[in-house]
DNA sequence: TAGAGGATTGAT
DNA sequence: TCAATCCTCTAC
């Protein structure tokens, strides 16, 4: 079942984030559909210094997060990777949801394929690598997630509340005291949340 | 309009 | 530990 706007469109970003995981991320491309669980998110919001838009500060980057929630946010970090968000809540509050990291579901040969990877371990365990084998680019940017080509659907999983682990962001130093919210969430135990030197 | 740096990754 | 790589934002 896709999710819809009203999943997205709620007020507190850090529980979108937590509910997004255990749901499924899927791409149909050239008849090819790819994709998997989600099992880490991180959740961005205008009001601390971590994200994109903080303070309001709108550009012409960050533009689709005033946007209204269940849009597709994608960027490009380090000139080299496509980083893919949800944007969540409603037009003109910035929020949006970074998805980390998935357990692969379908399409795994694809995914490889489009990773370069000879083993099937791994391929979507970081922001950077999901969006290479999934076919994520800055196309999607402002796409909404119940189309053909791109949507999250409910896969009818249960996630307990102990079954999350919540932790600080990674990669946002600069945003101080900001950067230690427990704003990061994963699936405990799952070996296909993405490796961290933190 | 130039210059610095980034919500990462994989190889050394 | 470090380079790849390019777009975005800020300052001048």
């Amino acid at each position: 079942m896709l999710l819809t706007e009203d999943f997205y469109r709620r007020r507190s970003v850090t529980r979108i984030a937590r509910e997004l995981l255990g749901k499924g991320l899927f791409t149909k491309i050239s008849g090819v559909t790819t994709g998997g669980t989600i099992v880490e998110t991180e959740a961005y919001s205008w009001k601390e210094k971590g994200c994109h838009a903080y303070q309001n500060r709108k550009t012409a980057r960050n533009e689709v997060m005033f946007g209204n929630g269940g849009l597709a946010y994608v960027y490009l970090c380090y000139g080299i990777h496509n980083l893919f968000n949800v944007v969540t809540n409603k037009i003109g509050t910035a929020e949006a949801v970074l998805i980390r990291a998935l357990q692969p579901v379908e399409g795994t040969l694809e995914m490889m394929k489009r990773t370069g990877s000879t083993k099937d371990n791994r391929i979507t365990s970081g922001p950077g690598k999901l969006t290479k084998a999934l076919g994520i680019d800055r196309e999607s940017n402002g796409n909404i997630l119940q189309s053909e080509k791109l949507w999250i659907e409910d896969l009818g999983a249960v996630i307990r509340k102990n079954e999350i682990l919540a932790s600080p962001r990674i990669g946002i130093g600069y945003a101080g005291a900001d950067a230690l919210l427990p704003w990061r969430f994963t699936l405990k135990n799952n070996s296909w949340v993405s490796k961290t030197s933190y």
